[in-house]
Formats: C-alpha cells, structure tokens, sequence
DNA sequence: CAGAATACGGACTGATAGTCCGCTTGTCAA
DNA sequence: TTGACAAGCGGACTATCAGTCCGTATTCTG
C-alpha cells in the first residue's frame, strides 16, 4: 500500500466534510446530487468518484466516522456497552444507544437507508450485520435459535431511521420521548 | 364526471397489467422503468402519465387492487378481521393478514416502499395513516395515547416488506416460520 | 356522417450517477 | 535543484430515467 499523496489526502477530507454538510443541511438526502458535493468541496466529479467509487459508499464513508465510537464501545468499552455487561442489559443499552446515534445523525442516517433500489441492502450491509449478529447471540440464551434471529431483525426494525425521523418530524415526539417507548418495548420484549 | 373513453378504459387496463407483470417478473422494482412498462402495455409513455400522474401513483393503484380485499375485510367483515372483534384479537389478525398481503406480494409492496428519496413517504401514504390510526386506537385501552401511536408504529414496523423480503430472500424463512415468530410477538407485545 | 371533445404517442427536456482521458501536480532520486 | 514519471485531477461526455408537450388520430354525439 502507497502512501496517499498531500492533495489527495487533501480533497479526501474535503469531500468528506463537504458531504456531511450537504447532507446536513438539505430536507432529504436524494436532494443532494453527486455534482453538488463534488462542487462545494472544491473538486471535480472525477475525483470524487475516483476515491468513494459511487455514492453508497461515499456515504458510508461519512457516517462511519459518526459510528466508529459507538462500535468501539460494543466491541471493547465498558460495561453497558462493552462485552462485560449481562446479555439484557447490553442489548438495551445497544439499542438506545443506536436509537442516539441515528437520532442525532437523522440526515446521515436517512441518507444511508435510502433505498436506491437493489443498490440498497440495508439488511446486507456489513454494518447490519454486525449488530444483528451480537443482538442474536444476545438474545440466543432467552429465545430459541431462529427465534432470536427473528427478535434482532424486529428490535432493529424499530430503530429504523426513517420511523424515528417521522415519529420526530411527522409526529413531533421528543427524543427522550421516543427512547423511552423504546426503552420500555425493549425491557418488555425481553423479560419473560 | 364524464365517462371514460372505450380507447382510454382499455388502455388504463394493459398498462395495470403489464406493470403488475414486469415488477413480479423483475428482481428488484428500481430495474423497471416508466418505459419499459409503457411499452410492454403497447402505449405511449405519454398515455401512461396521462392515465397515472406518476410513477408511485401507478404503483399505488396497481397494488390497490391486491389491497382491497383486505381492506374491506377490515372495515366491515366478520371477524377476526372485522369491528365485530375484541380489540386484542383483532390487532393480531390484521398483522397477520398485512404479512401475508406482503409476503404474497412482495415485489409489488417492494416496489411501494421503495424510498424514492423525498417522493417515499411511507409514513405519509394514505394507507399507511390509516391503519397505523385503527391499531392506535385498538390498543389505546391498553396503553397510554402517546403510547399507543408508538406501539403501532412499532408493530408494522415487523411487517416492512424489506424486511419480509430479506427474511425469505435472505435468511430462507418459511412464510409460516415468519407468521409464527410473528403471532408469538404480538400476542406478547399486548398481552401483560 | 361531421364536428367537437378526448386521447394517443413518441420526440423532447432536465437531472443525475458514473466514466474517460488529456492535462497538472506531487514526489523522489540523482 | 531538477527532471521525469507516477499519481492525481477535472470537467466534458455517456447512459438512463421520470416526466412534459403538442401535432395527430380516435371515439363519441347528434
């Protein structure tokens, strides 16, 4: 592997912050077009596409930094995130804090789960796979094996970003209000 | 309002058809496009936004006819799906019955929720307001207001087709292992 | 059968993701 | 410092859609 070389480095980062923006300030996502983030960084589309390779990525790009304290705290922090916390507590603790993320990152977020048709996979993405996966192996000890598949997909599915960008835009419902709903659901689905 | 033209009438009929054609043939919505629906139902692509405004609005008329049944079930059939229903039974009978509404018509309710950006608004469809109204109100006894709007939102978020398909397509559930997982959660979720 | 109202269809527009390639710039060895 | 070459740049170009427009064709009515 190369070095990255200075100007490359330099419009990179440039584009990256200039998509966060982007996406930061429009009502929706799909508003921001690719030329519009090539322009406001500065740079021409070749660029552009010649570092993200297309605008899934380039978007993942953006929001992976938002997640990247959240995954570190999963995969080794402390307790309640970390690997030390009781299975109960840790899914819980999981899904607010995803519900936090998504919450306070809306525009990213919405961005991410558009679906641009068979582009989509929201379901296939690494990301969702990943935390499906824990939440499963969480829950396996509880509900049986295929059960608890089924569990994870459906505590997820209420985490969605486009349901908590209504239930705040559509509904006008706080997010403490919305972390609470959540947090009862998830208490009650999960104590037998 | 005037009559529809003999011309008009069969024309409006070939496009519905074709359309339902090519998005069950098709793997994924996104892949059909105005045109190609145009030409399958042998008209002009004018004819067919003429007839339909655009293209969600066709999709939306296509699968109404899939939805109607029911729908009229819902609001003035027997039960379980009918008003003549205890709140509880009722509630698990529609969610059941919106599964597999979706899951026998998945690539139709695909091509529906596909979020087109800003034009998506699931949460805005006239169908989706409405049911998500109805559940609102049949579990509002057992739960709080705010709650219950919650609560139902959460419910049909476990019925998304995406997530149907995923499940089938991805994970190779049986649409009775779904229904199962399904019944069993709701039954939980409303009973204390 | 004629004339008006209605509908047709496909060329046209505008927008957007993604590609291509001649030109520029950074890097590094001498 | 320099010069040559790899790496990177940018914006014109392509392909693909949704949606519009308007001259022409069809259907209905009396």
């Amino acid at each position: 592997m190369q070095e990255e070389r200075a100007d490359a480095a330099r419009n990179r980062k440039a584009i990256l912050e200039a998509a966060d923006n982007l996406f930061a300030i429009s009502d929706s996502p799909s508003e921001v077009s690719m030329d519009d983030i090539a322009h406001a960084a500065g740079v021409g589309k070749g660029t552009l596409f010649r570092r993200f390779g297309d605008r899934r990525n380039l978007i993942q790009q953006v929001y992976a930094v938002r997640l990247a304290p959240l995954r570190e705290q999963i995969e080794s922090g402390p307790p309640p995130l970390g690997p030390d916390t009781p299975p109960r507590e840790r899914v819980s603790a999981i899904i607010d804090a995803i519900a936090v993320v998504k919450l306070d990152n809306a525009h990213l977020m919405l961005a991410l789960e558009e679906g641009t048709g068979p582009t989509n996979g929201l379901y296939e993405s690494a990301d969702y796979v990943a935390v499906h996966g824990l939440l499963r192996d969480l829950v396996a000890g509880k509900f049986g094996k295929s059960r608890a598949s089924w569990i994870a997909h459906s505590l997820l599915a209420n985490v969605r970003a486009d349901l908590l960008g209504h239930l705040v835009k559509g509904e006008g419902m706080s997010h403490s209000n919305i972390r609470s709903n959540l947090r009862d659901f998830v208490a009650h689905t999960l104590d037998y």
